[in-house]
DNA sequence: TCGAACATTCTGTAAATACCGAACGATCAG
DNA sequence: CTGATCGTTCGGTATTTACAGAATGTTCGA
């Protein structure tokens, strides 16, 4: 059981509100500090319902969002007909690769810019430029940052 | 003049969907759009206006956002009251900062996390240590990261 | 002191979003 | 086959958001 003190519901409450400053939902955030601090890791839906007092609908939904995120995974059910769900471990690692797939995306609309100012004076180009080099080095910088960071968490496993 | 070619209006949607993908409102993006392509860099609200069919007050609205954001920020006006906005250089280096600082913040309620699973079994624990780690090394490592980049484009200049 | 040319702020509206409850569908025990 | 127990999906509602247009405030030239 988990969610009955007030440490317990700032917690989860505190993961909601950072998730919804990362863009998803808040109630996405809900489940996610549900399952980062139940005992055990792996809850049912309904387990995650009762302890949100939130309806079965968002809490489904939610859940299988987070599965897409790839920041919770089902967990072997061990009673059948009912979803189990944890948090997925990497997920963390998962989540900031993909938020910095997306920011490296500038990268070639920066490009695309820069073609559009071809022709026209160097001084008009060094905003495009910028965004083009922090966006490349983000680029290329990661993936050797998420290589070794992950090496480092399969190690301490 | 900016925005009347398909290219330029293609450019400054595809900053307005990159800025919605990062939570921005996409009026703004499209505001950046133009202050990353427009020539000359520095353009009035007006300017500003005519090329996207926006409306003033969006147009003044986003264009206080983006400087809040650190993005753009006010010219120095070569016509008298009137107001001039142009793309900040080191402008997306700082949303970057911007951004890991907020990804950073999860440092701290990991940890918040961690007291409550105080005495617990270890196992329970690695899924916030996780978070602690990554956000842990996110925070020290940008630091440095943001150093060294900040120096590369001063260079350039 | 007007009035023109700005920018800002307020108000309203249309669209998107978050959430719930109910209906529905599937699976298993009896 | 039937009912109980799940999960999912559908429809509705309330809140939030993204804008536009009108009203307001400000500065400057005549």
């Amino acid at each position: 059981m988990v969610g009955k003190e007030i440490g317990e519901r700032h917690f989860i409450e505190d993961i909601a509100l950072f998730c919804e400053q990362m863009g998803l939902p808040r109630m996405a955030g809900r489940v996610l500090g549900v399952l980062l601090i139940s005992d055990p890791p792996s809850q049912s839906l309904n387990d995650i319902c009762d302890c949100l007092q939130a309806s079965k609908s968002s809490v489904s939904t939610m859940a299988r969002f987070l599965v897409g995120e790839g920041l919770i995974e089902q967990a072997p059910c061990l009673v059948p007909r009912r979803d189990y769900f944890r948090f997925r471990t990497g997920g963390w690692l998962e989540f900031m690769r993909r938020r910095m797939e997306v920011m490296a995306g500038l990268h070639d609309i920066a490009d695309r810019g820069l073609s559009l100012l071809d022709g026209k004076d160097d001084s008009l180009k060094s905003r495009l430029e910028e965004a083009h080099d922090v966006f490349e080095f983000v680029d290329t910088e990661f993936r050797g940052w998420f290589e070794r960071m992950g090496q480092r968490s399969r190690k301490q496993r």
